[in-house]
DNA sequence: AATTCGGGGAC
DNA sequence: GTCCCAGAATT
């Protein structure tokens, strides 16, 4: 079935890769030396994140972990460190769950390079694999990542949401056709920079563009309809104690939550829903007596899908059995701050450090 | 097919 | 405040 007409193709790819040539950015940092490593962990850290934010995090990591032996042997503790505060925290526990699972079979570093191999690795799907290919192989291989999505859908004038799968179907057989035989690299990059710099949500400007020529969306000035927006629903507020819960020694006790649901793996206070008699609660479920209650400013932590209103209660821990559970840990507040915690709980702390210290 | 995963930046 | 961002896994 052909999707894109023939002639359209060849001047949506010479247009797009002479375009690079002069205005594509060429030094972001996992561009230099793009091995599959360094492509892959970039990937991962700009899922649903802007490269701004990503680049200090990214800069770290690789410090950290400059090849993917030592991110193989590092702790699940160590990987959460650096990646608290950049959210979605499974995409942390998939790459390091990948890593050792791609040195164990292999023995080395050497990535796969067919898109099944990759996209059966945890944390890589369809784009991703397809960038690892492109990115750091050269490879032919299509993406479809939000600036993907937003330069075709309004290139072609595929209306309604990518969130449908109808959409995305379009839109992923759009990508597909497209994508060259031949530097399928700076094509790859080149739209991806398109999407970023002048085909923006909002803004955009048309007039730098390289495809201006032959987008519908111009012909028809109306770009900001396209992509479809996600139809919008009211969030719910959940509200939650988050007991800080202090020894004689001026130390904070913290536990490491489940893998899976919000914020996995990080450590966090003991928390409850505010249905809850605290005292109650932490006697009940951690046979833990607490005295001095003492409520803290509350603060509110938006997610994309519910409101979460953060009650803080300091109190001093009078009696608890000695600590037999790996996911309770003592820890002074600056060292906290150096482990995987999510940023609300890192204002938290902060906040209650400064409150120590006004005493 | 719909929901669930964070956090920050732009506006 | 709203929207969006180099998506994938789960149900």
């Amino acid at each position: 079935m052909k999707v894109v007409n023939e002639v359209i193709r060849a001047e949506f790819i010479s247009s797009v890769l002479l375009w690079f040539k002069e205005y594509g950015r060429k030094n972001l940092p996992w561009q230099k030396d793009p091995t599959a490593y360094r492509v892959w962990i970039s990937e991962i850290m700009l899922q649903q994140t802007q490269v701004k934010t990503v680049i200090p995090y990214y800069e770290k990591f690789m410090k950290c972990f400059p090849n993917i032996e030592d991110l193989a042997k590092a702790s699940n503790d160590q990987v959460m460190a650096q990646w608290s505060g950049l959210g979605y925290y499974s995409r942390a526990r998939n790459l390091h769950k990948t890593a050792i699972e791609l040195c164990k079979n292999r023995g080395q570093s050497e990535f796969p390079d067919t898109i099944e191999e990759l996209q059966s690795l945890a944390g890589i799907g369809r784009s991703t694999a397809g960038a690892i290919l492109a990115l750091a192989m050269n490879k032919k291989a299509s993406i479809l990542d939000g600036n993907v999505k937003r330069v075709l859908a309004r290139c072609f004038a595929i209306s309604g949401w990518p969130g449908k799968a109808d959409v995305a179907k379009k839109l992923w057989q759009v990508t597909e056709s497209l994508t060259p035989e031949n530097d399928v690299k700076a094509y790859t990059q080149a739209l991806m920079d398109i999407g970023a710099t002048i085909c923006t949500p909002r803004n955009m400007t048309c007039e730098d563009c390289p495809l201006s020529n032959i987008c519908i969306a111009l012909k028809q000035d109306n770009q900001v309809l396209y992509p479809g927006k996600k139809p919008k629903k009211k969030i719910p507020v959940r509200s939650q104690y988050f007991c800080l819960l202090m020894s004689k020694n001026g130390e904070l006790l913290m536990e490491k939550r489940p893998p899976s649901g919000i914020w996995g793996g990080l450590w966090t206070p003991i928390s409850c829903d505010l249905e809850f008699n605290l005292g109650e609660y932490l006697e009940n479920t951690y046979s833990i007596e607490a005295s001095n209650q003492q409520r803290l400013e509350e603060f509110r932590h938006t997610f994309s899908h519910f409101h979460l209103q953060l009650v803080p209660v300091k109190a001093d821990v009078t009696k608890m059995l000695s600590i037999a559970e790996d996911n309770l840990r003592w820890n002074s507040l600056d060292n906290w701050l150096k482990e995987g915690i999510p940023a609300a709980v890192r204002v938290m702390i902060e906040d209650l450090s400064a409150n120590l210290e006004k005493d």
